[in-house]
DNA sequence: CACTTTTTTGCGTGACCCGCAAGTTTTTCG
DNA sequence: CGAAAAACTTGCGGGTCACGCAAAAAAGTG
């Protein structure tokens, strides 16, 4: 018996995982060739090996199996932001931990842009791309709360949910407008600390957007 | 001839808006009586007094139709942001905006709010709820836009997205810990709007937001 | 009153979700 | 080790659902 590797997870529970994973990355890969209603769950039970029933014992749709690579970057986002020093500005560790997790991606390759894109139109309809970062923005959520002690719950939520439409409206950003993603998450969670003070400033006749006049003033 | 009203809308379009209005209104009804799962569409084209096919002329899934209350919510918001005063202050308008949508909300019904806790479980799965929040969310963004002068599409799509979270929060704060609505949902716009101090400078209302330090980065 | 445009409706098809009851694999335990 | 127990897979079947298509009905137009 070569001392290789400890399984703490029982030999079940690896199966499980492996092939949850590997039925979300047949189904992610599938749709983006095709486009999502050319795929049904028995193409993507094939292209695993397994019973088209069986599909459904681990996803409840497929549109869920696309979007659980979202769901999974929860992981990521967690032990990232538990693991930034103590003493650090709260935005400052989210807004790293945060960044962190999608300094992963690659260039913007011109054909997967495409496809995302064309992706979303779906996914977005069907809600479930949206549901996913929901499941994300809970985790996160409950990150927050044990990084501030668990003092205002309600806050924690506020924050976790509000990262999340920065991550969001920075994606949307990245695959429509083909601008990078991390400067503009960064930009965008910066703002999000200060009360988004460009715009908020911008309400008078603002002729030039210097981003130094509005940053100290006493908003609402 | 009764001069009672100058329907500058055709007969046509009445009867589509009466249409849509009931469906979405025996949707709502009858999925709050007897759960999600309890009431397939035929039931709902029954009680209106038309063809199951036809609304799918309407709507695409009866999650969709449930949730259409959510999306009819914008009409008021934008309008209610576009009539505030020109000289005030943005988070002051959108807030105002906002809470007057759900200010009509009836006092916390314990039957009616129950319904809509078990509800949501079955909305929030399905994403439509959320698919809704969406919808919204652009057109705020977009109103926001014209607000500010359309000067930065970005940040106003953050700002539209950061509000229907805090929208979101307070809405689910409020059915499942039973608190007031709108006091709630009037802190958190206040915490959006000054960059959550209460949580990140629980120590001091954050004097310094010197965004100086990683900004030239070259990620990605 | 014809004629056009839009909406409704019935029908048929393909897919999907899931409960149920075997069959199969992994785990536990004597 | 070997058998019972627990967990997972699979095939089957039923109930829904979304939607294309084309005919019928209704609303607008001159």
């Amino acid at each position: 018996m070569p001392p290789d590797e400890p399984p703490k997870l029982t030999l079940r529970e690896r199966k499980k995982r492996e092939a949850r994973r590997a039925l979300a990355q047949a189904a992610l890969r599938l749709t983006l060739e095709r486009g999502l209603e050319n795929v049904r769950v028995e193409d993507i039970a094939t292209e695993v090996g397994v019973s088209p029933r069986t599909f459904n014992n681990y996803f409840s749709s497929k549109e869920q199996a696309v979007c659980s690579v979202v769901v999974d970057r929860h992981e990521g986002m967690r032990e990232a932001l538990l693991a930034r020093p103590e003493g650090e500005p709260l935005w400052e560790s989210v807004k790293q931990a945060v960044l962190e997790q999608y300094s992963r991606e690659g260039e913007p390759d011109r054909a997967y842009v495409a496809r995302i894109r064309e992706l979303m139109g779906r996914l977005m309809l069907r809600g479930e791309f949206l549901n996913a970062h929901a499941a994300v923005e809970r985790v996160l959520a409950e990150t927050i709360a044990k990084r501030v002690g668990g003092v205002d719950h309600l806050l924690c939520r506020l924050m976790a949910s509000s990262v999340e439409s920065a991550v969001r409206v920075a994606f949307v950003n990245w695959f429509t407008e083909g601008e990078p993603l991390l400067p503009t998450l960064e930009r965008l969670l910066d703002e999000l600390a200060t009360g988004m003070p460009t715009l908020t400033g911008g309400t008078a006749p603002k002729p030039e957007p210097n981003a130094t006049t509005a940053l100290g003033e006493p908003l609402c």
